[in-house]
DNA sequence: ACCTGAACACCGTTCAAGT
DNA sequence: ACCTGAACACCGTTCAAGT
């Protein structure tokens, strides 16, 4: 590719960095074009170069996070049989981890706009859908029959989204015994 | 109570009455003077006799969706000795009701919201704080320590928040078994 | 190819003026 | 006491014009 192409990819690329940084911070209304190009040091025309309206700029936002989930989902639940245990170990822990990171911010941001959105609605459809195939492999792996361990995938990402937006929780005394009981319950028996 | 003091009430009540439809059905960013002016035939400059500025709104909205829950939550799990399974019952069958009604939409909005917003995160917390206490002692009368009836509590709720933002899961086929695996797996022993 | 600058519509807010 | 109408600032969008 030559120098050209190189360069419009970059400076779409800086307007959607802008963006995804204001996603994680403010929800998907607080992505303003004239907010953006005040803070790149640009103008609004200079937007609508790059993306046909703001619309266009979140239609890409939605795109890289479900690709970005999806590569992370598979990540995490292929590699080497025999390993299943271990994996579905590490995908349960993961709720755990870091109270409101920017990754969990996103998604309570994406999925609370999926309720009026339906471009927003279906990228969370097509991620949710294959999680919950991936978690079931695992759960299955760990002799589960397969309609519990489908049941169990479902409990464990209501349980990672519900607890992410009960910021209650993670400020109670026994926020960390919670967490592991209700870790215990998802993997029982 | 003269006249002019109830009629004052009354036209208040009515922007509120629409912001309140607004918010359930686009969230706290779909809330516009001159949108609501326009559907209740006023104009902009009537809305500033009743309310300071959109912020008053906003936070009026918030005081009543905060005193609505808590009474919500009294009735549903104060009452005579005797009849906690019951109401335990109850408060369990509850996320299983109505697959995406105004309460939860309405209550999907505000969580949402209270990731961005003080006052929302502080009604939030309130309501949370309510239902985590009320719902312990269920489950506590139920048999549960102290301990794990706080545990069960927030599995309880983060369950009926978290599938309630997986539309997904709503529309798989064992949709109804995997939430009676769930509510069953919440209640157990 | 990429950007500016001016224009216009939409919405939050204010306020003087009406009844 | 309650509302209108005009004004202004802010932001989405368009477009002719620049380099």
């Amino acid at each position: 590719m030559p120098a050209p192409h190189a360069r419009a990819q970059t400076d779409r690329a800086t307007w959607m960095r802008a963006a995804s940084r204001t996603l994680a911070e403010r929800g998907p209304e607080g992505i303003k074009v004239e907010s953006l190009a005040r803070e790149l040091g640009l103008t609004k025309g200079s937007f609508y170069w790059h993306f046909k309206d703001r619309r266009a700029l979140l239609d890409a936002l939605l795109a890289d996070w479900r690709d970005g989930r999806i590569a992370d989902i598979r990540a995490r639940t292929e590699g080497p049989p025999g390993e299943e245990a271990a994996r579905l170990r590490g995908l349960v822990a993961a709720y755990g981890d870091s109270p409101n990171p920017r990754g969990l911010r996103v998604e309570l941001a994406i999925r609370a706009w999926a309720t009026q959105d339906a471009a927003a609605a279906a990228a969370v459809q097509q991620v949710d859908a294959l999680r919950i195939e991936c978690a079931s492999r695992l759960f299955e792996a760990a002799g589960f029959a397969s309609a519990e361990a489908a049941d169990r995938s479902v409990l464990l990402y209501a349980c990672l989204f519900g607890l992410g937006m009960m910021d209650t929780v993670q400020r109670l005394p026994r926020a960390e015994q919670t967490r592991q009981f209700i870790a215990n319950l998802i993997t029982a028996r």
